[in-house]
DNA sequence: AGCATGGGCAAGTGCTCACTTGCCTGTCAA
DNA sequence: TTGACAGGCAAGTGAGCACTTGCCCATGCT
């Protein structure tokens, strides 16, 4: 479970899960060049690939392969968790 | 922003939100004792003012200098931005 | 006034983590 | 089959973080 928060502490992490929603099932490659145009983000591939690897603990992203590619896939099911255990007294229900 | 999740990366701050969200308005040694009655949590009293800097950083925690006491307050209100950033493709209703 | 209590401030230490470098495996096209 | 491409598997390094230790300041009670 607190994998999940460790998973959202890195920056470059979170933006891995901006670029993901914004287009699911990327690749690798693909993945580390929109990082670099979009975003500024200038990691190599091994560090996007250890990062996947955090963020796959967490629950957030899952790999799946296929033949020569491994496609990736955003999952913002555990991030739920997060506001179910300190629940806010006021609603998101933006005020005046 | 990012600071809110650098808050929540570690067990002993989520726990002090734990604490703090079942009895709000604590002292420090309040916090301390009940840290480690209630959780386990060994930490001394320096370790535990320096996560409260971390947590007071990322607005989830307010200080209120009372005299000479201070008072811990909780406020959840960060956390909705993260399910507000990747917001979820199912509601939160649970299945059978 | 004098001392105990509640808490802040700062330096030092060990460990974790992000990132790099280098090499190795499996898949497609020519 | 051989080469190029997509990706994984380590080991090593430097920076950041959690925690401790020691000292200092302010408040309140006697």
């Amino acid at each position: 479970m607190g994998d999940v928060f460790k998973a959202l502490a890195d920056p470059t992490r979170r933006t891995i899960l901006d670029e993901l929603q914004e287009r699911d099932g990327q690749t690798l490659f693909e993945l580390c060049s929109r990082l670099v145009m979009r975003h500024g983000v200038g990691s190599t591939r091994q560090a996007v690939s250890q990062h996947l690897d955090v963020l796959e603990d967490a629950g957030l992203v899952s790999r799946r392969r296929e033949g020569r590619y491994t496609f990736l896939h955003l999952d913002t099911a555990p991030l739920r968790a997060i506001t179910e255990r300190w629940p806010t007294t006021d609603p998101p229900e933006g005020p005046p």
